[in-house]
DNA sequence: GGACAGATCGCCT
DNA sequence: GGCGATCTGTCCC
């Protein structure tokens, strides 16, 4: 799988691909159903704004397919793909559990909450997937998709352009005109993205 | 369904 | 010292 995509086309291109994760034994395997694209310097929005370089967003600046995981609020974690350029990577902000989903549950604790349709909510954030797929900064910052026994890629289901909605970035404070740009995707009609946005769009139209 | 407050700490200035 | 790419529970409609 070709990793190596500017972060526009990273971040549509992962939506269908399944995030694999081998914890201690245990396979966990979700479906990619949103992202958003933190294209590099120029992005206000992003940890690397500016050209700030730090131990933390090191992985930003690592070959395309490495991941970035950070540690945000104090509590949680988010999970990233460095994407081509320098200093830019995709947020993978939501999951469709597949595989594994008794192990993700058991996570995310409070089994009868994800019941049925309450399945929707064990990974529809960007750090619910982290809780639920074991991924941490001490364990996945820095790991290359390609090579990691950890963590990997595989080829999910092929989203056609038309099935890809973008709205704004969730979240974001302070990011100005970056703050107004469609760099967030996911597939449209699937039930495990994070939220709906009035300010959602076909892709391809507009912006 | 939406709005809001509070938790909590690594990281940078 | 202050902030933050979040989540959860609570309150209200």
């Amino acid at each position: 799988m070709d990793l190596n995509l500017a972060c526009v086309e990273l971040a549509k291109n992962l939506l269908g691909k399944v995030i694999c994760r081998n914890i201690s034994g245990h396979v966990v395997k979700g479906m990619i159903v949103e992202t958003e694209a933190y294209v590099g310097p120029q992005d206000r929005a992003c940890h690397t704004y500016g050209g700030r370089r730090t131990p933390r967003n090191e992985a930003m600046y690592m070959k395309a397919g490495t991941c970035y995981v950070y540690i945000i609020y104090g509590i949680y974690q988010c999970f990233n793909i460095s994407s081509a350029e320098d200093g830019a990577g995709v947020l993978v902000r939501a999951v469709e559990p597949l595989e594994g989903i008794e192990v993700m549950v058991k996570h995310r604790g409070r089994p009868e909450k994800y019941r049925g349709k309450g399945l929707r909510d064990v990974a529809n954030g960007p750090s619910k997937l982290c809780i639920a797929m074991g991924i941490t900064k001490h364990e996945i910052n820095k790991e290359d998709l390609v090579t990691s026994g950890k963590i990997w890629l595989e080829v999910g289901k092929r989203i056609e352009e038309g099935e890809i909605a973008t709205s704004r970035r969730i979240g974001l404070r302070n990011a100005g005109v970056w703050g107004e740009q469609h760099l967030r995707f996911y597939i449209r009609k699937n039930e495990f993205v994070s939220c709906r946005r009035r300010d959602h769009k076909a892709c391809g139209k507009g912006e």
